[in-house]
DNA sequence: GAACCGGTTCGAACCGGTTC
DNA sequence: GAACCGGTTCGAACCGGTTC
């Protein structure tokens, strides 16, 4: 339900805001507030539990803490933080050291209603979003005139775009709050960077994607293709953020399950993206506490244009004590090397679940159904006039989907299965058939009967 | 289903996309995401990505292991990557710096619209991906005119191109990622570079050439001569590398099954493809940890214009621990002796089974299957025109077959299920195909009717 | 479908064995091997087993590890073991040893045709289950004549009985096989120990009790009302032992998941069971590593005949990482207070879920429904007719449910599907019974046909 | 409490090595 | 080379927690 309203919204953005391109920021802004259906509660609790089990048995005290909120946990990840941050790549040093100079200079942030203290903005805030809140939003006299960076920078995008909308000042529904958030919009920077869907995907068992919603579904510890683009392959690299769609659980860290993340390394078991073709020590981090993964921006092969990333997610969106049901993005983010400041930002909308194509069919039957009518063809149109006019045969999506009577609520109230011996299923049919053409003869040309209609037939 | 399908858009491409020759991509591009039939479990516990991401080569020791993520393995697998890493195959090191070396005086490469800087994009490049980059797309200044090379230096091929179709960076559907993964798109580069499977084999059982998939079916450890082609025989050497065409699988290694490789030598016992006329010593090696068979290019003899290469699997696709199903390609490259750099690609799609003419007629006809209409009989022939005409009853094959809706997307429309009884199966569709033919009349040619239509009958 | 079929088998049983009470063992032995529904993959990979066997406290490093069989991996068990060993709670102790002893003196115990070593018997027995498979079912001359303890001790058990058969020694058709698996057969003792659930609950949706499969659903964290029943209350205590259903899962420990865990407190984190009003630092406890909870037996106030004991779940039967959607059984040990023996037992099935109702309301149809033939009018009767005189319509209950054809095993070949509109699922229905009138007339009393027959109708 | 959602189950079809 | 057979895949149905 929550997907569907989700979904129902963006449908009617489709609708009736017709897509703009430069620089508004009509993009998956309407996605930011659809959540509905996540418990906090279970969140908390994933921390308690550890303490809990940190005290109890054995084993307790080796589980890989999926939970950051308990006193300890947030201790042992500072450590880890600081530790990370012992040795940290330039840019992050950079970034952070950036940040918190900014921030120094602005003790207090308003940002949508949201008052946040300078400790709250930019304590160990390596995630360069105020930097880029700054850019994006602020006019801070210090930075470059950032809107000349990104705004009319739009390419023609000949694949599918994963979030191809540039960002633009002009309007923030929800935009990220605080330091601790990174962005969730779109913004292709300077450089054009954008990242999408292969498409011509064969096996939509394991992973498809909608166009209509532009949204991945993906089978767990299946690996994606996704390619990046860019105008100039520059020395960069790539962060990938999960992040919670719904405002409400933003600031939560989208982590895997504990079932899920026991799979993993220790290096990674925090992490519900992977990738693969990547040294992995340097791979998983955490920004702000929050598990990122890092890898290096390579340029494609020779005659290629597009450089791929092989990308998986180790737990469900379903998953209980992980993600559970709520909806999250990932955000990809394009860092100069040298400086580690932000130069780009994508966001690709994904759902991690068992039958990518069954809930990729239903997502788009629900984002389609309340658009239009589409019958197209003559035998559509006599349909359309029988169930306006009455009962008969159902609707009917075009396109290809798996048969499922849900769907089509009325579908299973219309139809009964009714066992026919084999050899009658014809004359059945038939008769089925001319039931059908003679309800609609006698709505519509009642004079064509030759005899008067009885029922008792 | 699966392969159908796959094979049903390879078919399309074929009908829709008049095949290019040249610079377009148009190859095995569909095929690249294809695989529908592998065993998570079985992926997940197949050495190859841990093995990837961990760094250990030493494939028969982790494969298969179904608990690789305690401590001890942790650690054993971390003190096998510092092993590797301390030395590193010889020729490896000497690619690897020499595309530095190329790079180094190449600051910006640009790939269509796309600058790459040379810190991008060779650094610890052991593929040869770059320095092919920068050879066949660049137009940087500093570089030989490179737009020439690739362009239009298209020769006719006069026997079956084994993946004779050139790149071109407008369309990428799954590109190979980085610098773990090689390319598996063609690129005949500077000098044309050809690998075809030569026609007239008479034992089809042994081995046999599918044009219309433009896949090699093979028996394991039976000999086949490949035919390579260049515009000039330049001092050069090819390295042959399986690559997993499925993405998920693409950072995977292909090696044979254990079974199959305690066969080989010691030298080659993680290659699943070894040559025959070949110096072993320095034929099976590495690159970037994945095996890789490399040989000297040997101009042609007098009189004949393509070089013979004989080349065997020692294991099957099928093989369980080994590929396990998964399709995978070799990929050949060609590599300029005196700097290693890549200068030319071809992907010779596989399968090495137990009954390559069986296995290939049944992929050929899954592959066209979808293309022809499969009526046969009067009822279907009829509905076939009803069809076309407009609304009806779609087909009913009589065989058992799986139900694939995504094939007749109207079906789920219009009709739902009723049991029949088999033995009145026949006159049911009789009077379906009774009630259709008086639909197509009343219809097209109402005047047929003797008396008005009702619903007596 | 599993759960279908499970109830079939125990409808089955209802008809074909006619309920006996008193020496005969048809208590919940049908259920002893029901399971059909679960996940091996995930029960292999469930830590449970896993900690049992590997013996690491690193759970988050070996959960999920799906590779238990190498030689480290038994070494690291048996040294858990021995530090368990090392440690045994007291009254395990004692039962442990009491039971060895009575192994001492029985060196090889034949149970079906299964012969046990005293080494496999009994070492590291904390279940009793040894003694009480003597005691059950051998004749063994050194034991007290135990056939008169449990053979017609049989109470009247006014309420709903929660597991109220004896034990017979002619029948074991799923014993418990060794010692670290506790029986899950009812065993009333020498004292007619009892438990049932009260009658006459209100609220359905916190917790139902089912007579006909005698089975109790309860939500998590609600409390439910046991009643205690005892001949003769004497100074004794009783344990709760959670226990897998099916015999593939009995050695794996029933616990609650992760998230469910952590919400209990430290002492009762391994425990899916919870009592009230009990001392908790004696409470939850281990037996033979096997979480268990242990309360004192405490005589009924005055003037009530049962003593009544607070019961609760915490965490769902479907719970991922916890039971699983495996069902179990709670299994209630009387032991001697002086010896430690156990003196009775008493097992009941239950399944903790979020909807009760419903899900009681599902199992019981799908129990019930296969035993009455559904026909009920002329249409199904005339069918019926028609399949015994040869072939014809199945039944077909009215219903949505699975086709399940091994029930109907002709189905598939005599019947199709044919969708029929709903609005005219009556006059089809009626077709096919007048095409399956007519031809039993056909068969039967042609005569009665006003028109000789033709088959081009 | 009914409907929904999404992970799981189940049996038919498929695939491909093996047998006849 | 046709048939067999057994592991795998696939889609519809199911189940059960969640939402409305």
């Amino acid at each position: 339900m929550a997907d569907v309203q989700r979904l129902l919204n963006q449908e009617n953005r489709v609708i009736t805001e017709p897509r703009q391109k430069g620089n508004t920021m009509n993009g998956n802004q309407q996605d930011l507030e659809p959540m509905l259906d996540d418990v906090d509660y279970q969140q908390l609790l994933r921390g308690d539990s550890l303490l809990t089990r940190i005290g109890s048995s054995n084993f307790a005290s080796l589980i890989e803490a999926p939970a950051p909120f308990n006193a300890e946990n947030r201790e042992s990840r500072h450590q880890e933080l600081h530790q990370l941050e012992q040795q940290p790549p330039q840019e992050q040093q950079a970034v952070s050291n950036m940040q918190f100079n900014d921030l120094s200079m602005n003790n207090v942030c308003m940002v949508n209603n949201d008052v946040l203290t300078s400790a709250d903005c930019g304590l160990n805030d390596s995630w360069g979003n105020l930097g880029q809140l700054v850019e994006n939003y602020s006019t801070d006299p210090l930075l470059l005139n950032p809107t000349q960076e990104y705004s009319p920078v739009v390419v023609p995008q000949p694949q599918v775009p994963a979030g191809s909308r540039d960002v633009s000042t002009s309007f923030i529904p929800d935009s990220p709050p605080n330091s601790q958030v990174p962005s969730i919009q779109n913004w292709p920077g300077q450089y054009d960077f954008q990242i999408s869907v292969p498409v011509g995907n064969k096996d939509q068992n394991k992973w498809c994607y909608s166009a209509i919603q532009e949204k991945l579904y993906l089978i767990k510890h299946v690996t994606i293709p996704l390619d990046v683009k860019l105008l100039q392959w520059l020395d960069a690299y790539i962060t990938i953020t999960p992040v919670f769609k719904a405002s409400r659980n933003r600031v939560h860290h989208v982590m895997p399950c504990f079932n899920c993340s026991t799979k993993n390394s220790v290096a990674s078991s925090d992490h519900i993206v992977m990738v693969e073709g990547q040294d992995c020590e340097y791979t998983y981090k955490y920004a702000d506490k929050r598990p990122v993964v890092t890898l290096p921006l390579h340029p494609p092969p020779p005659g290629e244009a597009a450089s791929t990333l092989l990308l998986k997610l180790v737990c469900l969106t379903s998953c209980n004590g992980g993600p559970n049901r709520r909806p999250f993005s990932l955000v990809f983010t394009l860092h100069n090397n040298s400086s580690g400041s932000e130069i780009g930002r994508q966001v690709l909308d994904l759902k991690c679940c068992q039958c990518p194509s069954r809930d990729m069919l239903n997502e788009d039957k629900a984002v389609q159904k309340p658009t239009q009518s589409t019958s197209t063809d003559i035998s559509n149109r006599l349909m359309e006039v029988l169930k306006r006019s009455g009962p008969a045969v159902t609707s009917t999506s075009e396109k290809k989907k798996r048969f499922t009577i849900k769907l089509e609520p009325e579908t299973d109230r219309r139809y009964q299965n009714v066992p026919v011996p084999v050899e009658y299923v014809p004359k059945v049919k038939g008769h089925v058939n001319s039931l059908i053409a003679a309800e609609y003869i006698r709505r519509n040309q009642p004079c064509l009967f030759l005899f008067p209609e009885d029922e008792s037939q």
